[in-house]
RNA sequence: GGAAAGGUAGCUCAGCCGGUUAGAGCACGGCACUCAUAAUGCCGGGGUCGAGGGUUCGAGUCCCUCCCUUUCCA
């Protein structure tokens, strides 16, 4: 029963700040952890930044800084957030660290005296002006199947097909422009191919539990292979220069960043042994006994983009590195988080970002109740809606939830001095308390977080309507019915103890702010608690508000305008390295510095692609004041368009109309969706807006100009 | 090209091993109530369960084919 969990999040790579899908993974492993800890378990739950690599080496130059000061600034950023969501890590860390270098040293040599790694030369393209070797998204050229231009050396964004970087043709280092030059040099490989990794990966993937049915598939498919083709060596060193952990007896060879990123939980939780941290948690033992331990749990939380990693490599680097490393215990594999039904992008401007939704002073535990009422145990995506975000915090939340607590605790105070009685008695109560905390508990411990939600919100309906039932606002004009009065809110208000010890790993701010101001209780809520019927309250105040839409609207403005690279605009040969999210992106614009000129000549003005339109559709766009939603027909092409024209037309009067569509306008995210373009009216100090039609003969999709 | 997941009311989603008239929340319409930082309660409209075949006494639920979406791999 003492079972001890060692809980990790997936590492960030250290070039940039955290994004939404981040916070999403750390918001559910960090119910998930709250609530073991409310069970009595003891959990152990660490992070860390993933600091190697070349993106980053190559960051810190072009910022003319060094990698480590870099990790350093970008780690000093990381609290503002965790904080900010009530994302309690027990330590945080971080992969360029004396810990993780000793851990992945032994590891490497316990592989290596077990026959795993090879050696073997690897002839690889050498860019001769960065003295570096070039891996593959750092070489472009033109595509040897469709002679597209500037693709990157592994596959074709045009035409789709796949080639090695030295199929390119005319290729080009995409860090200096250089024409790189084939060098041979010799890697280490860790021989996945061995019999003994595919048997042992074999069966620990067949054992129920480690891992969700869906990614074992995934992971076998992997592991067998096709056409007879089974997992390949891997390849796990680099040369220098690279910003990484040197490889023991190979001078100028470094760890492949994915070789010691994930051993990084491993030197997280070393740390935080070692700082005593662990010890003002109750754990006395030293890190190797606590990995040893066989009532240890090894937890992972990750995204499915690196389900390859953390269920291939990693477990077999710690089954055939040994004791005291563990292989994993579970590997949980969540889905990615769109906007609005499309997937986030950093460059589009799209997606939610987290700083600033804190900056504004939304509630983090509004998002965190949201995304725990859409979680599940499967690896399917989330999709986080404006409306439905407001719809359902407002309503569940404040609706349903706070509303017993301030509805209820009035009375008792105002008639009762806040002392609780049970006439009826607590059993019947208890009764329902124990069924709903088994159903809710049985949903939490297997990460089905929107069903424990579900269970919750049933379990508030059900006291809401015995409130109603009971009608205490009557039955407090009468004082013959003290007692009925004093049942009725009593039932509520247990109710709402539960309700709060039930939602305590979600709202954990909340949960705190109810045990000690409402309930007075020195210490934070643990699961017992929910049976344990409050005989006092203080006087309510009052617990969370609604969600104002108009805050939202302030988070989907985009930061700035940021230009949409559409598919066919020529990429420019840029320095910036891929995926250094920081990087300035918006400095790729035509329109440099000069001012706008009062005229503009038709060269500009054919620029603006506009179409005849017809409006296949209008609707009222719930919750917009100002907005229509269009569908527009432009021929052979349908487009969403949101505009402001609800003031002046009747959607019903707008269907089967033609109008004039700015049809390519970037793009823009609304909260209600994507708009795909701009409808054109007129209006002025008068009135408006009129809309513009063309004269009639006109067909949809036709050009203007 | 191969694979995985998904396609259920306007929106977000539940529907386990096939079984009476397909559910919830939100939105919408109506009613009630007034204790609640305006909320709750009741009633209601609304679905050819992606399409087409098949198995079965009976299929949203199993099988086959196809279409669409998302993602992964080569």
């Amino acid at each position: 029963m003492s079972e001890t969990f060692f809980v990790t999040t997936a590492l960030p790579y250290a070039n940039g700040p955290f994004h939404i899908g981040h916070i999403m993974e750390y918001i559910q492993a960090d119910i998930w952890v709250r609530f073991q800890r409310m069970q009595g378990k003891r959990v152990h739950f660490v992070g860390a930044d993933d600091a190697h690599g070349a993106p980053v080496m190559l960051k810190a130059q072009a910022e003319h800084t060094t990698p480590e000061a870099l990790v350093a600034r970008i780690a000093a950023d990381r609290p503002r957030y965790l904080e900010g969501f009530h994302i309690g890590f027990d330590h945080w860390h971080c992969t360029h660290s004396s810990e993780n270098t000793r851990l992945s040293h032994d590891i490497y040599r316990h592989l290596r005296t077990a026959g795993l790694i090879d050696s073997r030369s690897v002839e690889q393209f050498y860019d001769p002006v960065q003295g570096m070797f070039l891996a593959d998204r750092y070489i472009k050229g033109e595509c040897p199947k469709c002679h597209a231009k500037d693709q990157y050396g592994d596959a074709c964004e045009v035409c789709g097909s796949v080639y090695a970087p030295t199929e390119l043709i005319a290729p080009y280092s995409a860090l200096s422009g250089a024409k790189p030059v084939l060098r041979s040099s010799d890697h280490f490989f860790f021989r996945l191919s061995d019999p003994r990794c595919a048997a042992f990966l074999r069966q620990w993937l067949e054992q129920p539990g480690h891992v969700q049915p869906q990614v074992a598939n995934k992971a076998r498919e992997w592991l067998e292979g096709r056409d007879g083709r089974a997992l390949s060596d891997w390849d796990i060193s680099r040369d220098a220069p690279y910003f990484g952990i040197p490889i023991p007896d190979a001078p100028g060879k470094f760890f492949y960043v994915w070789l010691d990123a994930p051993i990084g939980y491993l030197a997280s939780l070393q740390s935080y042994i070692d700082s005593g941290k662990a010890r003002a948690n109750g754990e006395m033992r030293t890190f190797e006994q606590l990995l040893a331990a066989p009532d240890t749990r090894q937890v992972h939380f990750i995204g499915k983009d690196i389900i390859y990693f953390h269920t291939l490599f990693w477990p077999a680097m710690l089954h055939f590195a040994g004791p005291p490393y563990r292989v994993p215990d579970n590997v949980h594999v969540h889905g990615f988080i769109t906007v609005s039904g499309e997937k986030m992008s950093k460059s589009r401007g799209t997606g939610i970002s987290p700083l600033r939704y804190l900056e504004l002073g939304l509630n983090p535990e509004w998002l965190r109740y949201y995304l725990a009422a859409k979680l599940n145990a499967t690896v399917e995506d989330l999709d986080f809606n404006a409306q439905d975000f407001v719809a359902r915090v407002n309503s569940d939340l404040i609706g349903k939830y706070v509303n017993i607590a301030s509805r209820a605790a009035p009375f008792v105070t105002r008639h009762f001095d806040g002392s609780i009685d049970y006439p009826a008695g607590t059993g019947e109560l208890l009764d329902v308390a124990r069924e709903v905390l088994e159903q809710v508990r049985e949903s939490y411990a297997a990460r089905e977080f929107a069903r424990a939600m579900r269970q919750i919100m049933t379990f508030a309906d059900r006291l809401n309507q015995d409130f109603d039932a009971r009608r205490p606002w009557i039955l407090a004009k009468d004082p013959t019915q003290r007692a009925a009065l004093q049942d009725s809110c009593a039932r509520a208000l247990y109710g709402f103890k539960v309700l709060t010890c039930l939602l305590a790993p979600v709202l954990p701010a909340l949960a705190e702010r109810v045990a000690r101001e409402l309930l007075g209780l020195q210490r934070p809520l643990a699961w017992a608690d929910a049976l344990e019927p409050p005989r006092r309250i203080h006087p309510y105040r009052h617990l969370m508000t609604r969600i104002d839409p108009k805050q939202l609207d302030a988070l989907f403005e985009p930061a700035g305008e940021i230009p949409v690279p559409t598919k066919t605009a020529p990429q420019t040969p840029s320095v910036e390295p891929a995926g250094s999210s920081g990087a300035p992106r918006t400095a790729l614009t035509a329109t440099q510095g000069a001012p706008a000129p009062p005229t503009l000549s038709i060269e500009e003005f054919k620029r603006i692609d506009l179409r005849v339109a017809r409006i296949a559709a209008a609707e009222h766009v719930a919750g917009a004041d100002k907005l229509l939603k269009l569908t527009l027909d432009l021929g052979g092409e349908t487009r969403t368009v949101f505009a402001g024209i609800k003031s002046a037309y009747d959607p019903a009067a707008l269907a089967g109309r033609l109008t004039v569509l700015v049809a390519n306008l970037a793009p823009r995210k609304m909260k209600f969706g994507l708009s795909e373009g701009m409808v054109l009216a007129a209006s002025g100090e008068t009135g408006g807006p009129y809309l513009l039609a063309p004269d009639s003969g006109a067909i949809p999709g036709m050009r203007i100009g």
